[in-house]
DNA sequence: ACAAACATACGATTAAAATCGTACGATACA
DNA sequence: TGTATCGTACGATTTTAATCGTATGTTTGT
């Protein structure tokens, strides 16, 4: 089944953990999300197992706790989504987003720094 | 009514028409709306209709024919967005998504030079 | 004046997303 | 061995989003 790669709000959430903590079970997952907000068990699992079947996740099922993996690379579907959103908020042009993010002060200094860096990399690429 | 600062997919489809033309009437925004997808003229009206009552749009009846306009400035509603996404999807750091921004071909060579000036402007700012 | 085209209003429906309750099998261990 | 705990399965429900049909009033052009 080709996977879908476009999660809803409740998908991502639970993307969000295995792409920051790696495989895992639903129980870790359930307890990452609790953390930030009021669910039942029973709905997480069934979220994800739906995620599973939807090929969003794939399981291995070789243990009665199962685990759950990311099915696609994570870059990949975050490229995508970024893709989607800047198409949609900023017309498709990077240039404006970027152009935002230093404007207001989402970005640190921090992060101004990486941003240099890879300009400066992207020209030594030439 | 404090305005509800995050629009549904349908409601940003709308956004977007407003913020790119401007204030408009519902005919207006639905025709853009139906070159991208099937649509009828109704649901764009009652999309319109809710959106003004949960003070996401506002409207001039003065006129038979409704003005539409966003509530918002519409910077102020993109950054808070794009603050979002930053948040969910590479996990608070700016130079995370510019990074795959650059990474990958979503940014143009154009894209490249306005982050450069801008980076540029900021550094003659200190 | 009347028909066609266009406007809003709004209830009702459909579709999609999210949640939960209950059943029931494994495991752990007092 | 029995009971508390933890696991999956899955139907059913609830909530939210999105769509549409119909009523009805205005404007336009002939």
């Amino acid at each position: 089944m080709e996977p879908k790669i476009e999660p809803s709000k409740a998908e991502l959430d639970i993307l969000t953990v295995i792409w920051k903590h790696g495989p895992n079970t639903v129980r870790f997952v359930h307890n990452q999300l609790a953390m930030i907000k009021e669910v039942n068990y029973t709905t997480t699992l069934k979220q994800m197992q739906l995620m599973a079947e939807k090929g969003m996740l794939t399981r291995d099922e070789s243990n009665m706790t199962h685990i759950y993996r990311a099915a696609e690379d994570p870059s990949k579907t975050k490229s995508h989504l970024l893709d989607r959103f800047v198409n949609h908020i900023y017309d498709g042009s990077a240039g404006n987003l970027v152009m935002q993010l230093l404007d207001s002060k989402n970005a640190s200094s921090e992060d101004l720094k990486t941003i240099r860096d890879i300009l400066n990399k992207l020209d030594q690429q030439k």
